[in-house]
RNA sequence: GGAGAGGUGGCAGAGCGGUUGAAUGCGUCAGUCUUGAAAACUGAAAUCCCCUUAAAAGGAUCGCGAGUUCGAAUCUCGCCCUCUCCGCCA
């Protein structure tokens, strides 16, 4: 969440701000329950103050007397206190971050620039399949037997894929703990508190979460959730920063209402593999530590010999909680695009910024040389999301033959070179 | 899941329902002493909110939430967590 008095005192730019982001929330509206908060609140604190200062010796009986109707009055205003509260909190945490300044201002989801391009798309010499089409010949996926068990856009990954999944969660970790991070297996299931803090809003109407029903608990979307929430509550010393963690889990997304042709085989899916990079800074080292997490994704990507180029966040397509987002999309050529013509550009990692939006919502602060405590700044960003990099392995790896080659770098990891006919 | 014990400041650990934001010890920081250090002595020190140029004053916080009371760290209830034992299980 935003700083309430930093709303308060800007709320022009807020206001600016929050439209360019498409963002419906209503600053006004939000100012005014702040400000009823605050008077409430400083009548109850009279109130107590009152109570206090009797309460402090042995009262006498016409003193208690007295108290007794302070404390229903003390009592009525606190009642009001909760749901006005509870009000004004909702639309507090639906302000979306402040923005990088160089971030371009549009209200059209796919102006994002291309910042530059790794690789041109792969040419075929024959017409390429798309990844169901390869999975079903080569016997890779079983979407049939999944839908029976779990439903739609659940999948079984088979032979040469289900080993696949691993040989990239090593590569990817392996690459990340090259450069510094501390590796992780963190739990798929967290408290909606963290969430919340982290700027998802799990109850929300077209929430992506997936709740426990009779528990607090929600299926995570993204480590993020499991490494933004690790350190809750927490003060470091200067000394203890930056902490650079890549985690491996479990992402569930509901994915409400957003079944397409764009979203076919294991494009969009309830269940997948994630391996996620999560780093806690100070506020002067955040941008440079963002530029960090885009270079490990370049090296792994690059690493994997895929066409892929970085686009940088406009407005538009920002999420709430990001000062700043870089994609990379890689090439799909089986991918169906805008026009009906085959092959397309699709986001298979994503890094943001979230600088000190989601450090509020957690209540994580670092010691400055002065000893004052400050919010540190957070980031995250895609190592490898195993569903889309199997779709770009698959699709870019095709052969006239009908096998696919393996790029070489995970040849070690798992075993094989190509994967053919059975 | 069952039985028991417990959750208090950076840590350890007191705390009759009424100047207790909290004894004491350790640790931390500053000063005195010392060539320097140690020891000893003296002193400082929680977090958040509101208001303010600032200070002062005020309010909240003893796991979380509710209740009893004029008044709750202290009593009651619910929840969470930790420890010990039993059961179950990869």
């Amino acid at each position: 969440m935003l700083d309430i008095k930093f709303i308060r005192e800007n709320a022009d730019l807020v206001k600016k701000n929050s439209s360019d982001r498409l963002s419906k929330v209503n600053i006004d509206e939000l100012l005014k329950l702040e400000e009823e908060r605050r008077e409430l609140e400083s009548k109850i604190n009279d109130l107590r103050a009152k109570r206090n200062t009797t309460s402090k010796t042995k009262p006498s009986p016409e003193e208690i007397e007295a108290m007794k109707s302070v404390g229903e009055e003390i009592k009525q205003l606190e009642a009001q206190q909760e749901p006005l509260e509870q009000k004004f909190r909702e639309i507090w945490m639906q302000v979306p971050n402040i923005t990088h300044p160089d971030v371009v201002v549009s209200s059209d989801e796919d102006a994002n620039p291309v910042l530059e391009i790794f690789k041109e798309p792969t040419k075929f010499d024959f017409e390429p399949l798309d990844h169901v089409e390869l999975a079903e010949k080569l016997d890779l996926i079983d979407f049939d037997r999944a839908t029976k068990v779990s439903g739609a856009k659940f999948y079984y990954l088979k032979n040469e894929l289900a080993l696949l999944e691993f040989a990239l969660i090593q590569y990817a970790l392996n690459t990340a703990v090259k450069r510094g991070f501390t590796p992780f297996s963190a739990p798929d299931l967290a408290k909606r508190e963290v969430l919340e803090g982290l700027g998802f809003n799990p109850r929300g109407e077209s929430t992506q979460v997936y709740n426990i029903e009779n528990t607090d608990l929600c299926l995570i979307g993204t480590a993020e959730i499991a490494m933004g929430g690790y350190h809750m509550d927490e003060v470091f010393e200067l000394s203890d920063l930056p902490k650079k963690y890549i985690a491996v889990s479990h992402c569930f997304r509901t994915e409400a209402g957003s079944y397409s042709k764009f979203s076919k085989g294991i494009f969009r899916v309830h269940q997948f593999t994630k391996i996620e990079m999560f780093q806690y800074t100070t506020p002067d080292k955040s941008e440079q530590a963002h530029l960090e997490l885009l270079d490990i994704e370049k090296e792994i990507f690059s690493g994997l010999e895929i066409p892929f180029r970085v686009i940088d966040h406009c407005t538009a397509d920002l999420g709430a909680p990001s000062y700043r987002t870089y994609d990379l999309e890689a090439w799909m050529p089986g991918k169906p695009g805008k026009h009906d013509e085959k092959g397309d550009w699709a986001e298979i990692t994503s890094t943001s910024n979230c600088t000190d939006y989601q450090a509020r919502g957690l209540n994580i602060k670092y010691k400055d040389e002065s000893g004052k405590k400050e919010y540190v700044h957070m980031l995250n960003g895609t190592a490898i999301a195993i569903s889309r990099a199997l779709i770009a392995i698959l699709e870019n790896g095709q052969q006239a033959d009908g096998s696919i080659i393996i790029p070489k770098i995970l040849r070690p990891y798992c075993g094989f070179d190509k994967i053919s006919a059975k």
